[in-house]
RNA sequence: GCCGAAAUAGCUCAGUUGGUAGAGCAACGCAUUCGUAAUGCGUGGGUCGAGGGUUCGAGUCCCUUUUUCGGCUCCA
């Protein structure tokens, strides 16, 4: 029997040989390959092949599968050490993850002095380098191993398999763990690992369930890749906007204010400033959009219109009473107020408010609007989860006809804005579909939600960019394309939603006369350009760890004098500079030019401008842009206040 | 909302078995007036997140609460 390497080479085997013989044979030569094969371009698990004629390609660790299963190997290690310490902890599932894996146990909470206990012990265990055997077992007897085991959540996931199964199971030394596989032979490749935290978690992702302990663990076959991954966890750290963004004075929160309140500071305000002047100016300008400025709050009669009052009550903040009666009225004849979670029944109003022909439409309108959601306690998230933010929202009230051009419209816009700020590289872009099995979440019905689905599919389709698809995270008046980025820690957001909506002109008598004279309903596109500012600058922070395009520098200029004797000057060339709108400051400390130098830098400023005797005699500034290299030599004033004006206007990433 | 961790000077952090609260940076003052990544000396600054309890005595132990962080769930 031949077996081709995945490296390519060939090695031949006597037709007799088993194929677990000839896994060890074959890992044990490369080392650190995993018992993970693919088997005419199928992965399966070595011990599981019987086809002695196929051609085997050993997958190294280097590949996905192979890094599955070499950390699911390590949450069985994990669970191994556990059940050592912990014998009444119960195990439930431990799945590998991105860089690392968890395990989830019915057990009281740890703290880092057990993960550490836990660490060593998992050590012994893959020093002895027990080997690890497959073995599967009717469902019956499965269920009745288990039971024996005294592991009764295993019993209810074995339930849930098919009658017929054949379940497998896999032992190393004293565990023996339901498991689909596959794993490694040995326990004693997971060296070079570490249980990086724990934390609750509820059994099958079910907050009605009990609350089980989670450990996380990252695990490598090199010591170096632990090492690197631990260096990078601890290096993110400086680039968390949450972090970061505090730091450099952009925005702080204070306990009595409240979670999910953050105040913006002038450096943080003065960024979404420009960001909020561009994007207004560019709706406008540039594609068409008509400004609207709409109240914050709203009497309870409007959400039963839009029925946010039935789908989303939960996430509103109500003001008076809440023990209203069934006209909305509370105990005390105070009207239940709700601060608006969203816009739309707001701007649906100012298009009401006058009578639109076909020759009117596509009716765009654009609002710079603060948004206020009554997230759960524990949600709130630097300014990437909080509780009141501003959104570029947007609604679209078009014809049928219209719908494909305006809804690729949106989607240009968001792309263009993306690429503007030089973030569209780490987008990912999902379409969100309703959840067929919990139609009471949504409007409408099957039928119209296909429709509306197919549509919004037919035109992704169209502008050929790449999408997933996810059923359950639709708005519950229609499908959206949701825009997502990740940030440093790999947790995603949506940054941007574009939704097709064909129920609320409905519920909210909407129309428009066609040629013919006739009312007829429009078709609304929600949208969004540039997501929400508080995001969108969080995204901003990470992305350039705070070193911004200087178009969006609350700084973007500081002279530095060498010495207090030439700080008139240097109001001369600052005067200059505000004269051209650059944002401009001066150091007038009496420190060294080195220190003053320095300090700029490590405020990541775009561009410093050192003045002395010579630039005072000659009318000029000695430049230094940011980064490696930045001297830029002296210049005249002007001809400084062009290079930077092309810099801002430009709106280019680096200086 | 649930599980866990944390909160000490403006910031980053130290503070032992309970016994008078510390460092670096920053700020301020004085001297220095300097040419491209840290000039020197000095001074001020903390109800130890808030409230309650145990104790002769609490930053330290216990309870409650607020906020922050890591997750879970949620995310129109």
């Amino acid at each position: 029997m031949k077996i081709t390497l995945k490296d390519g080479s060939v090695k031949e085997y006597e037709q007799a040989m088993s194929v677990i013989d000839i896994a060890k044979d074959i890992s044990e030569g490369l080392a650190r390959a995993a018992c993970v094969a693919e088997i005419n371009g199928k992965t399966a698990d070595l011990r599981t092949m019987v086809d002695q004629d196929a051609s085997l390609n050993i997958l190294t660790f280097d590949s996905e599968e192979g890094k599955r299963a070499f950390r699911h190997t390590a949450s069985h290690v994990l669970a191994q050490a556990v059940k050592h310490l912990y014998p009444d902890a119960k195990c439930t599932i431990g799945p590998s993850i991105d860089e690392g894996f968890y395990y989830d146990f019915d057990m009281p909470s740890l703290t880092r002095e057990d993960l550490d206990k836990i660490e060593a012990e998992m050590k012994k265990i893959v020093k002895n380098g027990d080997p690890i055997t497959r073995f599967t077992l009717p469902r019956a007897e499965a269920i009745k191993f288990m039971e024996e085991k005294g592991e009764p959540y295993k019993v209810e996931l074995i339930n849930d398999l098919p009658e017929d199964a054949e379940i497998s199971f896999y032992e190393m030394g004293d565990f023996t763990d339901l498991c689909a596989g596959p794993h490694l032979m040995n326990s004693k490749y997971i060296k070079y690992f570490k249980l990086t935290s724990s934390s609750g978690a509820y059994w099958r992702g079910n907050e009605n369930n009990k609350m089980l302990t989670r450990i996380y663990g990252t695990a490598y076959t090199k010591k170096e890749d632990l090492q690197a991954r631990l260096e990078y966890l601890e290096n993110i750290r400086l680039r968390d906007h949450n972090r970061l963004g505090r730091e450099m004075e952009l925005f702080t929160t204070v306990d009595v204010i409240g979670q999910g309140l953050p105040l913006f500071m002038p450096k943080g305000t003065k960024i979404i400033q420009k960001l909020q002047r561009w994007i207004e100016d560019l709706e406008d300008y540039e594609w068409g959009y008509v400004r609207t400025k709409t109240p914050l709050m709203a009497k309870s009669d409007l959400y039963k219109i839009s029925d946010h009052w039935g789908h989303y009550k939960e996430g509103m903040f109500l003001l008076g009473e809440d023990d209203e009666d069934e006209n909305g009225v509370s105990a005390s004849g105070k009207e239940i107020m709700a601060l608006r979670p969203m816009t739309c029944p707001f701007q649906y109003y100012v298009y009401k408010a006058t009578q639109h022909s076909y020759r009117d439409l596509p009716y765009r309108m654009g609002e710079t609007s603060t948004l206020f959601r009554n997230e759960d306690s524990g949600e709130m998230h630097g300014l990437t989860r909080v509780r009141q933010f501003t959104i570029s929202e947007g609604h679209l009230i078009c014809t049928p006809e219209q719908i494909k051009d305006e809804f690729k419209n949106c989607v240009a816009l968001a792309k263009y804005c993306l690429e503007t700020l030089g973030l569209e590289e780490d987008v990912t872009y999902r379409m969100s579909k309703w959840d067929p099995d919990k139609p009471d979440k949504y409007l409408g019905s099957a039928a119209e939600w296909d429709i509306v689905q197919d549509a919004m599919r037919e035109i992704l389709n169209e502008i050929g960019i790449d999408y997933t698809e996810e059923a359950g995270e639709a708005a519950f008046y229609g499908p959206k394309l949701d825009i997502q980025a990740k940030n440093v820690y790999g947790k995603e957001d949506t940054m941007i939603t574009i939704q097709l909506d064909m129920f609320l002109a409905e519920r909210f008598d909407m129309y428009y006369i066609n040629a013919n004279g006739e009312k007829k309903r429009p078709y609304i596109i929600h949208r969004t350009s540039i997501g929400c500012y508080e995001r969108t600058l969080a995204w901003m922070i990470e992305k350039y760890a705070g070193a911004f395009p200087t178009w969006l520098c609350p700084e973007q200029v500081r002279i530095l004098p060498i010495s207090d004797k030439f700080l008139d000057y240097a109001e001369v060339v600052k005067k200059a500079l505000r004269k051209a709108g650059i944002d401009v400051t001066i150091d007038t400390r009496s420190e060294k030019i080195g220190y003053k130098i320095r300090e700029a830098r490590l405020d990541k400023l775009p561009y410093m401008l050192v003045v002395g005797a010579n630039e005072e005699e000659n009318h000029t500034v000695s430049a230094r842009k940011r980064g490696e290299d930045g001297d830029m030599g002296s210049m005249s004033i002007d001809a400084f206040i062009a290079i930077i004006t092309k810099d801002i206007q430009s709106k280019q990433l680096r200086p």
